[in-house]
Formats: C-alpha cells, structure tokens, sequence
DNA sequence: TGTTACAGGTGACAAAGTCACAGACACACA
DNA sequence: TGTGTGTCTGTGACTTTGTCACCTGTAACA
C-alpha cells in the first residue's frame, strides 16, 4: 500500500472550504497534516500586519511547518489558509511519532517532503533579494495563469503584493505599465493576461 | 552514549582552516557533515554573482541544505565556507540511511537541526521583507558582537552587505551615518563599536 | 619600485517603498 | 430606491534603497 493510503487510513479526514485558515500564529501544533485536494498558502504575518506568502502546499503534499513544529514542539509562527476548497488527513502526534519510527517509506515521505520545501524557501529568499518587482510580478501571474488554466486572473493587485512581498501601490504602477505594454487588461477584482510572450520575457529582464 | 559521540565514532573526521570551501554550488552531496568546532556560511550565488548569506552552522550542528540534498539526491544549490578553523565529522550516504533507519535518537537529531533551520530560514525570509537596512545591518553588528565578543568587529564593508543581502556602497553610507551618530567608528578592515545601547535602538527603528 | 588587488568613498540616477488621499464600485439594508 | 460601508484601485509627493561609474588609499609582492 502506498504511503499516503496509509496515512488517510490512520488518520482523520476533513474538508474546508476555500478560506478557512487551517491554523494562525502562536497556535500549537497536534496534528501531522496532509493535503489530498485542493490548495493552501502558508503566509508570514509581520508586526505592521504585513503579508508575505512563503509557500503553498498543493495535493498530496504535506506541511513543512506543520512537520518542523511537531518535531521541535514549537508553537506555529505563521499562518495557512485554504485558498480553494480543500480536503486533508489530519495525524495526531502520538501517531506521527510512531509511524517515523516504524515506517521507512514514511519516513522518505516526511523527508522528502522536507527537503523540497527547504529548497523553495531557499529560492525565495534569494528570489526576494536579487528579482526585480517586474520579474516577481511575472512569475506570480504566471504561477496563476498555470494554476487557474486560464487568460482570466481572478487575483487583485493587494494579493499579489502579498505573492511578492512588495506593496499594493507597486504592482497597481507595475500592473499599469503591462498594460500600456499589452501584456495584461486590469480590471476590478481580476486581471487577464494579453500576451503570454511578452510576460514571460518579463522573467528574464 | 550520545548521538553526535555515536557519529563521531563512525564518521571520519577532518579539520579544515578558516577560508575553505566545504563545497561549491552543484556539488554532488555525499556525506552528511556535522560542525564539530568553528563556523561556517552558507551562502547564495545569484547569477550575477551577488551573495547572500543563508545562515551559519555552528559548533555541534550539522548543516540542512546537505541534510536535504541527501535525502532528495539533488546537489548542492549553494555554498558553505569555513568562517573560522573547523573540525567536521563526515558521515557517508550509506551510513546516514543506515543510521536514520536504525537510530530514533539520530532521527531526532537530523528532524531537531532541520526543523531550527526552517525556522531561521522563514525569519531570515521575513526580514529581508520587511526590516529596513539600518535594522539589518546593526542586526548584523550586533550578532558580530556577540561572536566575537569584542567591540572591534574585523569585517569589511562588502561582507556585511553579504551577510544583509544589500550592497557594499549601501552600508558604506549607512556605516557613515552610524559613525556621525556616535554608533561605531569605521576602519579600514575592521569597525569600531563605540555605543551599544544606540546600537541596540536601531534594531526597533 | 611598479603592479595589482582589494577596501572604501561618492555623485548621479533608477527602482522600489511609504504616506496620504481620492474616486469607483459592490453590497447590504433601511 | 437611496444611503452607508467596505474594498479595490489610482496617483502625487516623497523617502529609502539599489545600481553604475569612477575615484582614492592601502597593502602585498614580484
């Protein structure tokens, strides 16, 4: 049986809808997580209230903090919300602990799980410090247009300032400059996407 | 006995002076590598050759980016540099998994480092958002400080840029404008601190 | 003693962030 | 049907940070 199967077969399944927040800062942790369906933004909260999203869990994977936390015991330090309907496996601790000592295949679960995440927050780290707002910008629309599969983006320009971690204002003037370009229309409440070329030369300017 | 005396029993090891490069960006991982003395930094390479510091294995810690790179099979996606003399136990592929299926005190070991770095590498994300270059940098003094429990601080201009993800002519004028402050006095190759408790202020300015 | 490499200083300008405020639209509700 | 209320977006003015180009000073060393 493949591991996953395992995983949804000890523990609890449940459903959320888009929107719920699946945990917030300070919350303790008691349950290994795992996303069968659906999608969920992991975000840091600064002391102004700022966001910045620092990664997503998509189907079949499962939640690095989730997982640093349990093994240090820490209290989460960011907060996750669904961004889509979402289903997961919910594996109390007590659990966790001893399918890792048991399971090897589980443990490649963990661990693989782990690492992969280490390398995305490594690449954004240095995404953050060396792209220009443009190239992040480009990537973020393009990372949507990739997820929704389509030329319409229902994303407004606050949420994707989050995605960037720049502020509102930028992306309206970046966006605005697209789209005397004719890379993108803006619109309220979503964007659409004119010219798939032109937003992926964007990425490398 | 204790897991890293267990390790240092079957790993081999190795004593490096201050400047190596312990390995290179895509650099085949082979080892798992524990700090026995001494420091080292893990930096970025963006493709113009701008640096910036991930973060730094101290005494008894081994390092996550290879710890990952083991498990995932991937190489090395930075660069870690021996910032002091160092003694490293180097422990095989082979006897790694051996070890993580056998041991849960090692596993313990290996999920407690990775699980701390995940923690530093989330911060160290949100702050390069989100705190300004003067907090960064006199963050950066401060931890000097601390290490080399000295109020001369042997670091050149470029390498606190380095360690703030900045420029070097950025903390040039920012230096100068501590120094008019009364904060710290600037030297060639080294850095004088003159007033701590200012310097502490700028970390909440 | 010249050459070379590195550390640091600085002006000029570009990119990005912040603050303040205004207009537009959507929706609930009297 | 109007009227508030909240959210989304646009924009000017200004600050902070980054980049580019070029300069000086210092130390090592062939």
């Amino acid at each position: 049986m493949d591991t996953k199967d395992q995983i949804k077969d000890i523990g609890k399944t449940q459903a959320l809808s888009a929107g719920t927040r699946l945990f917030s800062v300070n919350d303790a942790c008691e349950h290994y997580v795992i996303v069968l369906e659906g999608q969920v933004r992991v975000e840091l909260l600064s002391i102004t209230g700022q966001q910045l999203t620092l990664y997503r869990i998509y189907q079949g994977q499962s939640c690095v903090l989730t997982t640093a936390c349990l093994m240090s015991g820490n209290n989460y330090s960011a907060q996750a919300i669904a961004e889509t309907d979402v289903d997961i496996v919910l594996l109390p601790e007590s659990e966790f602990s001893k399918l890792l000592g048991e399971s090897s295949s589980f443990r490649r679960f963990v661990f693989d799980g782990f690492s992969e995440r280490l390398a995305t927050m490594m690449q954004r780290t240095s995404e953050l410090a060396t792209y220009s707002i443009d190239q992040r910008l480009a990537a973020a629309l393009l990372a949507r247009y990739e997820w929704q599969n389509d030329h319409i983006l229902t994303v407004t320009h606050g949420e994707l300032a989050v995605e960037i971690g720049s502020a509102r204002e930028v992306v309206s003037r970046r966006l605005a400059t697209f789209e005397k370009q004719g890379v993108v229309r803006r619109h309220r409440n979503y964007l659409e996407i004119l010219n798939l070329n032109l937003l992926n030369q964007k990425l490398a300017q």
